[in-house]
DNA sequence: CTACTATTGTTCGTTTTTGATCGTTTTCAT
DNA sequence: ATGAAAACGATCAAAAACGAACAATAGTAG
């Protein structure tokens, strides 16, 4: 593993866990101390990331950018996004949104639709949906991760396999170009593979910057997936590969 | 000022508490009080906490929705309440938090418990207990009742039914003189026999409130119950009923 | 095959953080 | 008001983390 592979990664930890430790990197990577040390300062001088004695946290002039913070960021090429997608979900139907500050957007959009059932493995997807009141909201038993409230684990994959979705909204950490959707969480993988399984029709809500990361664990491949909602082109390489794949990539801008 | 990595992680918690002690931040991080002493005086330095005796606050100024509004909710006594039962819960167990403000309170409590794996079928108890990073939390499925973040229906109860809990801490939404626990929805009513059916000891927390209310579905009777937490002495049948079934009854305040 | 570059591991002197001690200040109960 | 207990900040030595320099290794271009 070379550095240009591990930088993407821990990025993806820090946003996950909110910071890291030199110790635990080196762990994870199975490298020395001093080699996390320069990846670390590499992606400070970068502004990635913000380093501290031990590790590195997020970056900000407010120490404590969490979650409800990160997820407000790329909100306007998000939110057209999470728009065109949701447009396009008919009333009436049962759904399923992963987890994902993309699927949240897409919840967002979803609050006056009619009867719907959403089923999720996001606690933040439930709130926000918990807003619509004609809208069945039945959340997944499992694992709560702090870092983005998603439930994962045996209980969600269990639950899952109980219903059979109309339509299955999900995002991905990560989208590399041969059309692999990627994730950080194996545990969320196996959630993930679950719901495409019992849904008749697979959205994808993913905006660009997840093609310049990368992530260890493969949930499928775009070539599974009906339609791809980003924000910008894809790649010509990756634009033909879904024409192949009869995936439609719809671009909202 | 000097950067750490428990920084993030104390304003974390000073936002989910509203209040951080030195003692506590120092069992949690398990570091010695004097380098508590040091943070918390950074963060003072730095404007983000607000410096006092045995702690620290939150900023005048800095406003926590979330907290204000739990605040008020949280009456001395119910806290009080909660705070006796907490005590008598150890570190390291595995425990069952269902639905209600007095569980809710509970959870408030146990944000410095180590070790503990919370089963909860409450959105807000998760919320609450996400702050004590040392404590596993699994969320049970279910359907989601808005009006107080519950997860009820089959799907809650068969998820219960896959563990075997050392502690149930529950609440009711009203008790009869007779010594009746009773529930509105019947299908909280269902979740809450499953889970005195899987837990080894049991806890009832409801202030006296709940006995001049009354309820259409029987949970349980006071007589199943180990030890019940309440804010004032009972009436005296009630507690001569609880004495023959050797229901014990702690009342703080 | 060799020279060159990039990356990693190792070593070592320096800096930062931490824990312990101790005298002082604050708080609380009498 | 007063004394005990708790909390506090300053100080110092030990421990941990740090960065720089250099050697070893892998991959690449010529």
């Amino acid at each position: 593993m070379s550095q240009s592979l591990r930088h993407p990664e821990i990025l993806e930890i820090a946003r996950r866990e909110g910071q890291v430790t030199v110790e635990g990197l080196a762990r994870h990577f199975e490298v020395t101390l001093q080699t996390i040390r320069r990846d670390l300062t590499d992606l400070a001088d970068a502004g990635r990331l913000e380093r501290v004695h031990g590790g590195a946290v997020l970056p900000s002039g407010t120490t404590n950018i969490g979650y409800e913070e990160r997820r407000s960021l790329k909100s306007d090429a998000k939110r057209a996004m999470a728009r065109a997608c949701a447009s396009t979900i008919p009333n009436g139907i049962s759904l399923f949104l992963n987890i994902g500050t993309s699927t949240e957007a897409v919840a967002r959009e979803l609050l006056h639709h009619e009867d719907l059932m959403v089923v999720t493995n996001n606690m933040n997807v439930a709130n926000i949906l918990a807003g619509n009141r004609d809208c069945e909201i039945i959340v997944t038993g499992g694992q709560l991760r702090r870092a983005d409230g998603g439930l994962v684990g045996n209980l969600a994959t269990e639950t899952i396999r109980q219903f059979k979705f109309d339509l299955a909204v999900i995002g991905c950490s990560a989208l590399d170009i041969e059309g692999d959707l990627l994730d950080f969480d194996i545990q969320e993988v196996t959630v993930s593979q679950a719901i495409l399984r019992q849904s008749r029709k697979t959205y994808l809500v993913a905006d660009q910057s997840k093609l310049s990361r990368s992530a260890p664990a493969r949930i499928a491949s775009l070539s599974e997936i009906d339609t791809f909602f980003t924000d910008q082109p894809l790649p010509s390489d990756l634009a033909a590969a879904c024409e192949t794949w009869r995936t439609k990539i719809i671009v909202a801008g």
